[in-house]
DNA sequence: TAATAGATGAGAACCATTCCAATGTAATGA
DNA sequence: TCATTACATTGGAATGGTTCTCATCTATTA
């Protein structure tokens, strides 16, 4: 169960973006916010089925793309079959492994000037009219590089 | 109909990866080798109709599944519901319209140095054996911003 | 040329996601 | 506060892209 404090805040995210509160959007919105396990609709239907035992998968589905719709959330795709969703509260990018499909957050100092270059060259470029970017990243994470005895070399 | 050149390209191309040579494969390869289209298992079936009428779908996705997996081709979203793939012969990434799904490609000099610095960035900090990207940026593609009538200021 | 590991093809199966229609409810304003 | 109404939720059916199955075929090799 989320904070009050997290409560708080995502009633104000939810107002802010003009969305009606209900309380299937609070209580994902909440448990986006405060989770950074990039769940899939089966997992957010899982964890909150004490709270909301009626809640229609299609509820759960609704309501992200409805986020994701106002750029509050981000689809992630790890070749499982089906899609992950990570709440997008501060700029980051993703690495997911390609042996276990685990996702990470990462970030660093001059991330955003990265970000700003390739948008700014694309609408250069492309004459597109740039709205976002995706950046992923793919590798083997720490823990499937011991599983597979893979050895680095640095 | 790909022409000679190609033909012999991607034949080499598929020696060169270890893969066992079929008219399949050989004829898809070249397809995408030949075409800048980002097409759906659909279109090159239906591409292809004409040249290998009892090619199975099923047929399609193994070969364009073996083609990723030695990261000859990428796939892309573009929110259709269908997965496009991309020959992925000289580095270069997607920018795909948010209105109609239209998908180019993009690239520029400094672009592989933009990737090796975020791919060095994300090792360091991640953990990750790093084996790869997928950078994509969005936006209003130039026939759709005159189509909703969105005016550029710039 | 024979042996065989691997590829193909047709259709069934799968399953994540969307659609639909009925019901419920949050927001608005009198 | 209450009535109104536009929007959200439900549950189940439908959808459709992709994978699976397995019998058949074939590219490779020795």
């Amino acid at each position: 169960m989320a904070s009050n404090a997290v409560m708080e805040e995502t009633l104000q995210i939810l107002k802010d973006h003009k969305l009606r509160v209900t309380p299937q959007r609070h209580i994902i919105l909440a448990y986006l916010v405060s989770h950074h396990n990039h769940p899939t609709v089966e997992i957010i239907r899982d964890a909150l089925g004490k709270e909301l035992p009626n809640m229609g998968a299609s509820t759960i589905y609704n309501t992200l793309n409805t986020f994701v719709d106002h750029h509050l959330v981000v689809e992630l795709q790890n070749g499982d079959g089906s899609t992950h969703y990570d709440y997008f509260g501060t700029p980051h990018y993703h690495a997911i492994c390609t042996n276990c499909g685990r996702i990470v957050d990462v970030t660093y100092p001059g991330f955003s000037d990265t970000e700003k270059g390739l948008e700014e060259k694309t609408a250069e470029i492309s004459g597109y009219m740039i709205s976002g970017n995706h950046m992923e990243v793919y590798g083997l994470c720490p823990e499937c590089q011991i599983k597979l005895g893979i050895k680095n070399n640095e």
